[in-house]
DNA sequence: TATTAAATAATAACTGTTCCTTTTAAAAAA
DNA sequence: TTTTTTAAAAGGAACAGTTATTATTTAATA
């Protein structure tokens, strides 16, 4: 490999923060927002900053090695990244998984209009089996 | 009409502010922020403040006559309330608004799992026609 | 091991939104 | 109509999540 310095030579570190918000975000399931990663990642790094967190988190977002997820204007993460929606609980806030075939014929109701559809997002609201119950029996 | 004061007479007041500001969304179709709700709103009425534009909207969102929609953590507004989505161009942030049927097939594979739907959310990020044929032919 | 610049910790700044206090004005009462 | 009542408004401070800044640290290379 030669080094004949021509243009950058783009150095890229890796850095055991880096490492570790991205191993707890791959170890949950809950979707958790960049403070919950914090705190999680603290147990491990106690020293590591919230900034730090951020920044990682985008990266990652951006190497398309984590997923961003965004409900009630605040951003949650995740490790699967294939393609797959949400139902959020309007009563306990959790936010699960929910597997949805692509809709073939609504993409191409969108694609019709000359739109160039590069991501979607379904998102369900309203109770989750567990707060239909509780409030069904109230 | 009796007044025996048995409990709260209810008083409700008509404001100028909120006439205003619900026409202002009535009459926009481009899905504008609360600023923008302020700034239209202004022309009409110069000393409305923009802490009165969040309530108003909050309070005819809640009542149903608009209806807030979140894109890129920012609330828009619409005067639109029927069933409907939205398309989000993410090179000029245009939002329009996207005709598809219910998909009863994927309902039913959430309601499936206990879960108790109450709204459902589609947004398709991408390229809208305008700027998919600008950016295509650079 | 010394060098070097990418990444970090700490902290300030920013932004959309909500909250608080005083004032105003819509509508009920007189 | 005028007065009284009090919901809603104006103005501004506070807040929360996030991003930007900067001096310091540290991983990677030689
Ligand atoms: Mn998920
Ligand atoms: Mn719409
Ligand atoms: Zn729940
Ligand atoms: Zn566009």
């Amino acid at each position: 490999m030669e080094k004949v310095e021509t243009g950058r030579t783009r150095k890229k570190r890796n850095t055991r923060q880096k490492a570790v918000v991205y191993q707890v975000v791959l170890d949950s399931n809950d979707h958790p927002t960049a403070e919950k990663v914090y705190e999680r990642a603290r147990r491990e790094l106690p020293n590591i900053s919230l900034g730090t967190v951020y920044r990682v988190l985008k990266e990652l977002s951006q190497e398309g090695k984590i997923k961003e997820i965004i409900v009630n204007k605040q951003s949650h993460f995740e490790g699967r990244t294939d393609f797959h929606h949400h139902f959020i609980c309007r009563a306990c806030g959790k936010i699960e998984d929910v597997e949805t075939p692509l809709c073939r014929y609504t993409c191409k109701k969108v694609e019709q209009k000359g739109y160039v559809v590069e991501d979607i997002e379904y998102k369900f609201y309203g109770l989750c089996s567990k707060c239909a119950q509780k409030l069904g029996k109230e």
